[in-house]
DNA sequence: TAAGATGCCTACTCATGAGTATGATTGAGC
DNA sequence: GCTCAATCATACTCATGAGTAGGCATCTTA
């Protein structure tokens, strides 16, 4: 509930360990703000490496080399930290809307920018707790709090790809389905980005964005040959057993 | 580790409540499998509106109306629990690969039919489990095995994919990003159907397939009218602002 | 109808982890 | 140097929930 808010990340490539501003000197230096957001950010990245549950608070006292008690010096509650890491992701895709709002381009590039933002976003350190973040862990104000915020971006896409299909640069469709396919895809950057980051964010969110615009069809120019006329002919295949896949 | 697997929910809507096997009758009956099944489903159900780490076998338990020992005399632990839930959705998606292996038709259409049935397992009761089967909830061992299951996956997606480039009947792209792309918007659907149950999962997934196939930009048959006319040209936007956006 | 075998329950153990009471230590301002 | 507030640690409490021990019915089979 706290309404400050935690920066975006340093640029650059992910920092491996920062350095804990705890144990930075001997003495107990007074600020506050700093130390708060280095509580945040350990959170963020012990539920990203452990999930939630698996995440005690003394894991993430642990990694900042103080104990249990300093980090509720700092944070009313378990869940808040989880919270508090779900705000600091999301604010960075309320920030890309804001950024877009006015531009003068066709809808579907603003929509691709925003896209790019929320991508990169999910590749973030604060990722994994705005995409997993779920209501059942949250109490009901909380919860409440949070599927607001969701809404308020799926609505906010929603409102893009309309714009698009009316000015002409986004092909008719459902904007529903649509924003729920978009987003679906890019959420689900936080599950396997941890395994595999071989990709910056950024990079992810442009391969995703030309994969969206292009479609799996081939446009007119890529479709010379007939498909069907390159199509292998299988062994036991029958065309009357593909019937039933329309089913 | 059972070898067995549980068989696909009955057809038709959704089943509100099926009544327990426990209680069916007053004598108690002897058929193990059928109970066990009824655990297994009760469990994922109970996942499904909790979460793992929110659900109890106590809670489980009372929903069939019998006591935690008797959960544990159908199953060995919880975290087995979860791995069979996971192993029926993703069953599910494994026997759409089979079916679909000897068609003869170009491969967008078997990778279609493959994302329909995939959908459907999605949002069937055991997609949240299938989905969000966290490695960090489970042993080492299972861990291994589910990610073994689901890379298994993952690759018949990019093979069906890199065929589909080759016969033309898919547009070139990276394999890999894109069955990422095409896999999470399916996968999310786990996350967001509970609340909105106002489609079918087949409904959904032939919508998602549409949306796949046709992309963003419009067809040439769709763009008569040059979406740089129709764009809205708005208050305070410039163009040199958007070129921000592409970095 | 006696003797297992099967199915299930009552009543526990025990580890874990969130959150707290209390007090020690340090720095800032006077 | 003294005082107070800010900062942090030691050492707890306490609820929760996974898993178990042991026993009582009920059914099957001979």
């Amino acid at each position: 509930m706290n309404s400050r808010r935690i920066a975006p990340p340093p640029a650059g490539k992910a920092s491996v360990q920062p350095p804990s501003p705890f144990r930075a000197s001997r003495e107990r230096r007074r600020d506050r703000e700093l130390k708060r957001d280095a509580v945040i950010r350990a959170a963020a990245r012990e539920f990203n490496r452990r999930g939630y549950h698996n995440t005690s608070l003394d894991d993430i006292a642990a990694r900042l080399e103080v104990t249990k008690p300093t980090i509720y010096y700092y944070v009313t509650s378990k869940e808040q930290l989880l919270f508090e890491c779900f705000v600091a992701g999301v604010e960075q895709i309320r920030a890309a809307f804001r950024e877009v709002r006015d531009l003068a381009v066709p809808a579907r590039e603003r929509l691709n920018a925003v896209l790019r933002h929320y991508g990169q976003a999910v590749a973030s350190e604060f990722g994994w707790c705005m995409v997993r973040a779920e209501d059942q862990d949250l109490s009901p104000a909380m919860s409440r709090h949070i599927k607001v915020l969701k809404s308020e971006i799926d609505h906010g896409i929603r409102r893009l790809i309309r714009e698009g299909v009316q000015d002409g640069s986004i092909q008719p469709c459902d904007a529903k389905m649509t924003a729920f396919a978009l987003a679906g895809a890019l959420n689900w950057i936080a599950h396997w980005y941890r395994e595999d980051r071989s990709l910056t964010g950024a990079q992810i969110a442009d391969a995703f964005v030309t994969i969206f615009e292009a479609g799996l069809r081939p446009r007119s120019s890529a479709s010379r040959v007939s498909a069907r006329d390159r199509t292998r002919r299988r062994a036991r295949g029958s065309l009357a057993r593909s019937s039933k896949l329309q089913a």
